[in-house]
This record gives C-alpha cells, sequence and structure tokens, in this order.
DNA sequence: TTGAAAGCGCTAACAC
DNA sequence: GTGTTAGCGCTTTCAA
C-alpha cells in the first residue's frame, strides 16, 4: 500500500509538502505542488481516512439520523443532505432510528454517532425528554429539518399554516362539514408536528364559524394504508357526513382517495379530499396539497452545519421553508352548494 | 477527553488488558473484565474509532452506493442494509450516486468509497464497462442487491418470470391484446433489469401465441409521471386499442391507472394494468402486481458480507429472492370477451 | 492472564 | 516555501 512517505520520496520533498500539496494548504510553491500531484495520481495514492481522521481530529463525515429512510419526506431530505455533502469530500453515515422509540438506544451519547461524526443532521421524528438532553450535550453543530424541537435550530415549513391554508381551500369552496385525518400522538414518527397541523385546522375551521363535530377527526399514522382504513371507518358515519376531509400528509390522502373511489363516492364532486407534502404519486393523481421540498430543506440545513465547520459561528440557525398551495382535481365545491 | 489509558490507569491495568476486555476477545479474567467494564463506563469511555481504525485496519463500515435513494427499492433495501449493520456495531456509509451516469466519477477506485469501508453493497443500477471492472479490482466483499452485474455476486429475484407470470396472468383472463412499458435502456437507472423484464413479456406472449405490434410498446423511467405520459400516448392510439398493459414497475403502473381513470376508462372493466414490485401505494391502490421484498434482499446481502468479513470466505454468492403474484382489482377479462 | 512497546499513516507545530 | 518531529489513541505482537 502506498503511503505518503512513499509519495514524499519519489517527489523529493518532505511528506509535511505532499500533505500540504493534496489539500490544497498554502505555502506550497506551484511547482512543488503540481509536480507532487503528478507523482501522487502515478503511485495510485489514496491517503488513509483513518490516519488523518486521528491525526486531525476531524472525521468529513456527517451523520443523519432519520426515524425512517423508506418514507417520502426521509427519503427526499435523505437525498438532499447527501448531494451536499459528497462533491465536498464529505461522507455521510446514515443511523436510522428504525421509527420505534421505545426499543432504542440513547444514540446521541452513544459511539456510534460519537466521535464518528463532525455534525449532525436530525429528520424530524420523536424524540424522548433525555433524548433531547443529550441533543444539547452533544458538542458539535446541529440541525433539525422537517419540525421543531426544543431549543434546536431547525428548517422546516410553517405546519401551522400549511394546515390553515389547506383547510381554508376547502372552506372558500363551500365546505361547511370538514374532517380530518391526522397523525396519532401516540405513533412515534413524529413530535410537534401533527400536533401544530391539527392546530392549524381547528384554527381554520373555528374562525370561519364552523363547527367540528368530534366523529369527524381520524388518526392515521402517516401511512397510505392508515388513510384507507380511515376512510372505511369514515363511510360507517352516519349520514349526513362531512364532505371534505383534511389529511396530514399526501400519503394518509391517497389512501382516502382510493378507498372513496372505491366505495363509489366521486371525488371530487360527491367529497373532496386534501393532503399536506406534494408527494409525486398526489401530483399524478391530481391531489389537491400543499407542496413542500425536503430535499431543499436538507441541502439548507447541511450546507447550514457545512459553514459552521468551516468555522462560520452562527451559521446553523433556524429557517422557514418555502410551501404553496397546489389546486389539482380531488377539491370541489361540496354536492348540495 | 477520557482515552484508553485513563480507563488503564483507574482500572490499575495496562492498556492492551483495557482493549481486550472492551472488545470482548478471550484471555481476560472474568475479574478484571468486570472490573474494567465498570471504570470504563463509569469515566464514560468512548473509544476513539479513528484510532481504532488506524491500528486495527479495519473500519466497521459497510458502504452502500444508490442512484437513487428517494426511490421505492432503494429506500427500502437502504433501510434493510441499515438493519443489520447497526446492533452489530456498524456502520452505513451512503454513496448517492444521483442516477445520471455520465457526470459521476469513478468511485470506485476513489478515496471516498476506497479505505473508508470494509465493504460494498452495490444497489441495481446502471453501470459502465469500465465501473464494472473497477469493481471486480476492489478487493472487499462486495455484493449486488436487485439486479445481475457480469460476474458479481447478486441478490435479486427472478426478473424474467416476475415479467412473465405477470403477463401470463392476464393471458388467462383472455386478452390477447397486450401493451408494454418498460423502463427505458437510455435511462441510466437500471442496466439489464428492464431488459430482461421485456424478455419475459415477449416471450410470455409469443408463447400464447399471441402478436405484438410495435404501436404497443411504451417507454417510462420508472416514475409515476412517466406512467401517466405513456398512458396519455396509449389514448392517443387508433381503435382497437390493446386491452392491457404490463408495466414493468409498480410506480409506473400506478401512473398509468390514474390516468386510465381519468380518461374515462374503467379499470378493470375496460381495461387492466399490472405492475412489478409490491409498492404500499399499489397496495391500496388495488394493483395486480409481482410483489417482492427490497429490504429482506438487501438484509441478505448485507449478512452474507458481513459473514465473509468475520471469514467465512465464500459466504457471499448469488441468491434468488422471493416473489409471488398478486391479484387484486386491476385485472379482469377483457370487455368483448 | 497480563504488560511493554512498537507501530498504524497521517497532521500540525515549529524551525529553517 | 519546505523539512523535522512529535504526537493522534488505539491494536497487536512478543515477553513475562
Amino acid at each position: 500500500m502506498v503511503g505518503i512517505d512513499d509519495v514524499a520520496a519519489a517527489a523529493g520533498v518532505s511528506t509535511a509538502t505532499v500533505s500540504r500539496a493534496l489539500r490544497g494548504l498554502p505555502r506550497v510553491s506551484p511547482a512543488t505542488r503540481s509536480k507532487i500531484l503528478a507523482t501522487a495520481n502515478e503511485l495510485g495514492y489514496v491517503p488513509s481516512s483513518a490516519a488523518s481522521r486521528l491525526a486531525s481530529g476531524k472525521t468529513r463525515t456527517v451523520g443523519v439520523l432519520a426515524p425512517y429512510v423508506d418514507r417520502w419526506f426521509f427519503g427526499k431530505a435523505i437525498a438532499g443532505v447527501d448531494h451536499e455533502l459528497h462533491g465536498r469530500g464529505y461522507n455521510l453515515s446514515l443511523f436510522n432510528l428504525g421509527g420505534r422509540s421505545a426499543p432504542r438506544e440513547r444514540l446521541f451519547s452513544r459511539a456510534m454517532v460519537h466521535k464518528q461524526i463532525d455534525a449532525l443532521l436530525l429528520l424530524c421524528m420523536y424524540l424522548h425528554p433525555e433524548e433531547i438532553e443529550d441533543l444539547h450535550a452533544i458538542d458539535m453543530p446541529l440541525v433539525v429539518v422537517g419540525g421543531p424541537v426544543e431549543g434546536i435550530a431547525t428548517v422546516g415549513i410553517d405546519d401551522y399554516r400549511a394546515a390553515k391554508t389547506i383547510t381554508e381551500h376547502l372552506i372558500h369552496l363551500g365546505h361547511r362539514h370538514i374532517a380530518l385525518l391526522h397523525g396519532s400522538d401516540d405513533l412515534e414518527l413524529n413530535f410537534s408536528v401533527p400536533k401544530i397541523r391539527v392546530e392549524g385546522f381547528h384554527d381554520a375551521v373555528h374562525e370561519a364559524g364552523l363547527e367540528l363535530g368530534p366523529d369527524a377527526v381520524f388518526f392515521g399514522n402517516f401511512t397510505v394504508a392508515s388513510g384507507v382504513e380511515a376512510m372505511r371507518r369514515f363511510m360507517a358515519l352516519p349520514e349526513p357526513r362531512p364532505t371534505a376531509m383534511v389529511c396530514a400528509s399526501d400519503e394518509m390522502a391517497l389512501g382516502v382517495l382510493f378507498e372513496a373511489r372505491r366505495q363509489g363516492l366521486r371525488v371530487p364532486e360527491d367529497f373532496s379530499v386534501v393532503g399536506i407534502d406534494g408527494h409525486e404519486i398526489g401530483a399524478s393523481a391530481g391531489l389537491t396539497t400543499v407542496w413542500q421540498d425536503p430535499t431543499a430543506q436538507a441541502r439548507r440545513g447541511t450546507r447550514m452545519l457545512l459553514a459552521e465547520l468551516a468555522g462560520e459561528a452562527g451559521a446553523v440557525h433556524s429557517e422557514m421553508a418555502e410551501q404553496r398551495l397546489i389546486v389539482r382535481e380531488t377539491t370541489a365545491a361540496p354536492p348540495a352548494f
């Protein structure tokens, strides 16, 4: 295995010079630099990351903690992180918490995360109070993407406004009796996001002077299947039923849409459905939604982390992400309107 | 920062003994071991991975190369790798190739992959001939999940049989004029998978003594949107049109399904659609498909890698994964039947 | 069963 | 602009 001193010897310089030259540091003459580059290339030299980590104390790796990797928001976000990292020579170390909060270890203080990464990007998830404590204790740049965590810099949309916007869209269309399908609190995927979205929904309804029957609230777990399930329960309701449903995610909305049509409801003529997210499949299915871009959010968060690592103190800070109402084909005025 | 010799000093033993004790190696008396464990814990000792990597030459990290991370198959697979890795103390280093083949560097020989990982898991993707060469050159356990790569151990379904099975299902229902939507070859996502699936389709059609008009073949890029697009082109065909369509992925099939219904076709009464994959959204939409489990495939591949690293020579080998026809609600006999 | 000591292959002062 | 040198914090012979 060719090491740095092989290169040094071959180029007739010292290892220190090789190190500087290869890392693009100043204080190397152009001539020596190009010579070193050439011989390094010729010898097929690849620096040992282990050695440079040990010597420099930097890992050039950022950790990504996610509750799921095979769900829309998280997949999109991870793609964004990766995009920013690679190309700048940083590595991405992925830690999947597996969603369920109970059996997971206290990762933040464990060897896995600790000492293996220079910075940490957390994807929106439920956190135990003691985990949040651990989080505050780790001494490295840290940002969360997707939802607010107490006292930690966050990049994400305004969930309250998203829910309110989409609900108001329905109200403007003339709906007076609107159902809600939200992510259950006891499901550990999220934390405050579901709750905040529910508040936006409630406020929109109340500000319009409408009432919300307790039979109009359904629970799901953000999956399509849970949307289907919720719609089955909805159809079991005695008439007159709500004429529209607000879903806390596009995936659930899709399930609702499928099941509604399966049961013979015409959407949007008989029944309107909306989601939140901007899922591609929702787009193709014609789902009205509030769009957001998890990839862009993750890229923003990653760039903050990198800037902080580059010495730019205060680079990491909370920032609101873009969102947009997209009206498509699953919303219309209610039937009797 | 507490290091190994702090622990050694506190426990009254040598660093060598601490090292052995903490890694569970033999030749440490139970008494010393438990004492060391206790003091290490007490001191909050966390070994420096950089140092142990350098000293041992092992990174305890496996690399995952994927063309996309935000697509169904890949997200599921990455989740599977993660599941096997963490808990055994291994890390997962993710490399996203970004799908497009042209502008990507020759990663395999680059510093990123090289010397940073102990083993490599490749997710089904298109590879340039020279990349395959690089692959053969790297000296570490290697497995690909999702599709055959020349001369490399692979875990995945029999794509030929999947396509043939799903096509025969349609033929048995009475369809005589079947369209195909397959992943384009010039789209760099895949490599042989699209082609193999096409062959299975063709063979099923020909063995049934049916013909395949050239107007019956559509191209997509595995996305839902491309399914929608293909269906628009299909509807522009003069009648009589094919009575069913085989799609090379569930996502495309979903797009086809949405657009078919949008255009007023009744599915399955007027038109049948099938996919391949077992996507959850397809399940909720009632899509007939050939199911596969990317997570299980990735777990299998990861376990092989780990076994090989544990010294079990020959642990890495090609293996066929499970698949199953799932008939749901998008297939029926053709209209005039 | 345990300890001493020599690296692993770089980086970072500091001197020249 | 370049070289010398002392670590970085472990693992791993080899002795004891």
